[in-house]
Formats: structure tokens, C-alpha cells, sequence
DNA sequence: CCGCCCTGACACACTCTGTTACACTTTTCT
DNA sequence: AGAAAAGTGTAACAGAGTGTGTCAGGGCGG
């Protein structure tokens, strides 16, 4: 998230569309506007957009369909409007995984002190698209280029990685030191859920284990936390 | 943030404490109740708290203040009640640093929906340097690493600590001098509650006091506290 | 001194994890 | 396109980590 914060507004309903748009451009933040979810996606597709003001009652594509969609394949943070204080809307909005929300009819000022406390704490995570801050990263003589998606060792040699074991590799990278779930980690690798008795995620922890421990049988990059999933405790830099 | 999430509920009302505390606890959370500022910073020392709700007004130290203090000092979640729905309140409370707030009177539904909402970022996971307070400490000739989960000795050997021993050597660590009861023990490392005859604790102590006691008949570390719990009596150093 | 409760130690059952093998899918090469 | 290779998920087994039950020993109150 550079400069100004790119916000997209979707709703059906012009007026509304053009209140929101101007108010908070006049607050300082960029703003595209979209009638519909076509137009929603279109938009997502081409700007980097930082945040979603959406309206879940919509004509067409339905607003929480979006509004999932954007949970499953982005990290883009999403404020719900809701016509009215339909309380099981307001829960299902929450459920769905939907960041905030607000009831109509609302003012300007407190929308846009919902926007900010959302972008505010969105600023923690990674700008998943602009790849330029990525970069290489060196931990324990390594030297993991997450652009090239190849993995060096101190002689500059390339250790091959699978798609998998790189995905895995980079979200440890990304996470260094904290306790990492299974669940959390087939999330950041695949951006899914997990499957009942999923051993995927053992299995590739094993796989990377044995390239990149200097002995597989007792690991000191990758910990096993017993009940609690995997936690990346080599010393990461990053140039 | 593993097991069943325990919230923290501050509020100064007794009837409105209790109607709470219930209800969170019948929808499967772990609850500690708290009457005001004091209460809550005990409680939030003495347990592993994963969300904070936070009645902003009371009486004695504010609820604002507290709610700006956690929010320098730690990464815990905070929900504000505010009495009324006055505009300025709310919008100074989510720029102050809390991340969701609901007015009285509200639906428990709504308010867990919220509480539910706040976990699930919460374990979003921001990247990268997350490790909190982690370091080493020293004690007794040994050295525990925090973040590398590894127990040296004087030597620089690493001694292997089992995840329950490092985490229950953790716990005692970073409440050095203090009782601490089976109850807090359980709720500092595994993060959840104890069951009615839980002996699981006596074991993890009895096999961490085997590895890092000179005599583990005669323990110098560990203190059993008769009735009460245990006690880490080592001088404890953080470089 | 005696009964009671609490604690330490041990054994065992159970859960979780590492590893291997294999089937299935995807990619690469010809 | 087909065949070969690599990558990946599932199943199975062995081993380590952990919780529970039991018994013995020691503190505490009578």
C-alpha cells in the first residue's frame, strides 16, 4: 500500500455511489466507484485497491457472493454497507469474513473513521502484489530470492525447490519465530482451508527439511511445536 | 493463540459483568471478569488473555487510558462498550487503537459475532519481525532462547526441552517469584482450562525439573508451593 | 500420633508427528 | 499427442510427547 489508499465503492445506487466517491476523495483518499460486482471485479483487476466499500443488496451477482470471493482469493479488507439493521445480515457479514460494517442510513464521518481503523490495521500485512519489496532474504547461510523463487546456498549454487516447498519456505520466511498451524499454513501456501486429517503440510515440512537442514533428524531452522504446528526460528535478514 | 480463546471482560457494572461472562462462557469462550482498571491489568498479567471487552466509562483510571496502554504495550485485541452512542466516543475509541466497539444496550449475538470477527484477523497473522518479547533470559548457569525454543547450558549445549517443557519453563520464566497455581500453569501454556483432577502439570514439572535441576530430588528452581502451585525461585536475567 | 489431602514418581494408553511407500495429478519432453 | 518425469496428497506404521490413573511418601490439622 503506497501513497494514498485506493478505495473501491460498489453500490447500485448512484446517488449514494457519488456521496460516498466525493466525500471521501475530499477526505484524501483515492476512490474508484463500481455499479456492480462486474464492474467490482474489473476494477480489482486493474488498480491496486486497498480497501472495499461494498452494499450486500445488489441486483445480480449478490454483494456477499463478492464479498467471499474477495475473503478466498484476496487480502483486501472489506467494509459491508447494509440497507437496513437486519440483525442476522449483520452476522452473516461479519461471518463471511467481512472486516466491518455499517447500517443505513450512516454518516460520511463515521464510515470513513471505520475506514481508517481498518486500513490502519490491514497496514501490518503485505503488500501482496508489488513484488519490487521482496527481494532476496539470507537466513542461516541461505539465500532465498523470492522473486526468482530460487533458493542459494553459500556458494551462490541454486538448491531446486518445488513450487510447494518454496510456497512453504516463503510463508516461514514471511512468519519468522511465531508458531505457524497447520491450518495457517495450508492458508498462506494455497489460500484454502484444510481438510479434516490433512498430513499435506507434515509431508512438505519433511520434504524441505531435507533440503535445506544441515541434519534432517534434528532440525534447527524448522521447530516442530508439538499440538501446535511449525514454527521458523532461523534468523532471518533482509537486505 | 491456541485452544479456546479466553476473553478478558472489564466492566465496572456487576449485572452487566455476570450477564457476560455467562453468556460468553455457554457460547465456548473462556471468560475472566474484571470490575475495574486494576482487576483487569491482574488479570491480564496473571493469564494468557486473547481479547480484551472494555467498558470505556468507569470510574478511577479510564477505560480509554487502559485501552491506550494495551494497545503500546501488547498486541491483545480490544472491543469497547460505550454507554451511549454518541458520535465523538466512538470515533475517538477506534482511533485510539480498538479494533471493533458496540453501544449499550447490545445484543450478546452481536457482541460475540464482533468478538469472533476480531479473533479471526487477529490470527491473520501480520508478517514479518512478530515475535513479541521474545530473547533470551538467563538463570542458574542456564540460558533459555525464546525465540529458537532452545534450553543451553553453560557450555552452550542445547539441552532438548519437549514443547510442553519449553513452554512451561516459558511460563515460569516470565513470572519469575511468583505462585503460580495449576490453573494459571495450564492457562499459560496450552491456553485452555483445567480439568477437574488434572495431574498433567505435576508431570510436565517433574520431567523439566529432571532436565534442569542439579539434584531433581531436592529442587532449587522449582518450588513446590504447598496447596498453592508452584514457583520459579531462580534469579531470573534479561539481558 | 493419626488420618487426610497434596505431591512425586511411575506405568500405561492415547495422541501427535516423522517417515516411507504408493497412487494420482501436473508438467515436461519427444 | 503420448510417454516420461516430477510434484503432490493419502495411507500406514513406528516413535516420541503427553495425559491419566495409581501408589507411595510427606506436610498439615486434629
Amino acid at each position: 500500500m503506497e501513497g494514498t489508499p485506493h478505495i473501491l465503492v460498489v453500490d447500485d445506487h448512484r446517488d449514494i455511489r457519488e456521496l460516498l466517491a466525493r466525500y471521501l476523495d475530499q477526505s484524501g483518499l483515492r476512490v474508484t466507484a463500481a455499479a456492480d460486482a462486474a464492474e467490482a471485479r474489473r476494477a480489482l483487476k486493474d488498480a491496486a485497491i486497498d480497501l472495499v466499500v461494498l452494499d450486500i443488496m445488489m441486483p445480480g451477482e449478490d454483494g456477499l457472493a463478492l464479498c467471499r470471493h474477495l475473503r478466498e482469493t484476496t487480502e483486501t479488507p472489506v467494509i459491508l454497507l447494509t440497507a437496513m439493521a437486519e440483525e442476522t445480515d449483520r452476522i452473516v457479514g461479519l461471518e463471511i469474513g467481512a472486516d466491518d460494517y455499517i447500517t443505513k442510513p450512516f454518516n460520511p464521518r463515521e464510515l470513513l473513521a471505520r475506514i481508517k481503523a481498518v486500513l490502519r490495521r490491514a497496514q501490518a500485512l503485505p503488500p501482496g502484489r508489488d513484488v519490487g519489496t521482496a527481494g532476496r532474504v539470507r537466513f542461516a547461510g541461505w539465500t532465498l530470492d523470492l522473486e526468482r523463487r530460487e533458493l542459494l546456498d553459500t556458494g551462490g549454487v541454486v538448491t531446486p525447490l518445488s513450487t510447494g516447498e518454496f510456497r512453504l519456505l516463503a510463508a516461514f520466511v514471511e512468519h519468522p519465530g511465531r508458531v505457524l498451524s497447520r491450518d495457517q499454513l495450508i492458508d498462506l501456501t494455497r489460500g484454502r482451508a484444510a481438510a479434516p486429517f490433512d498430513r499435506s503440510v507434515d509431508n512438505q515440512v519433511s520434504r524441505l527439511r531435507r533440503k535445506i537442514e544441515p541434519d534432517p533428524a534434528n532440525p534447527t531452522l524448522i521447530k516442530t511445536v508439538w499440538g501446535g504446528g511449525y514454527s521458523f526460528v532461523a534468523e532471518v535478514e533482509r537486505p
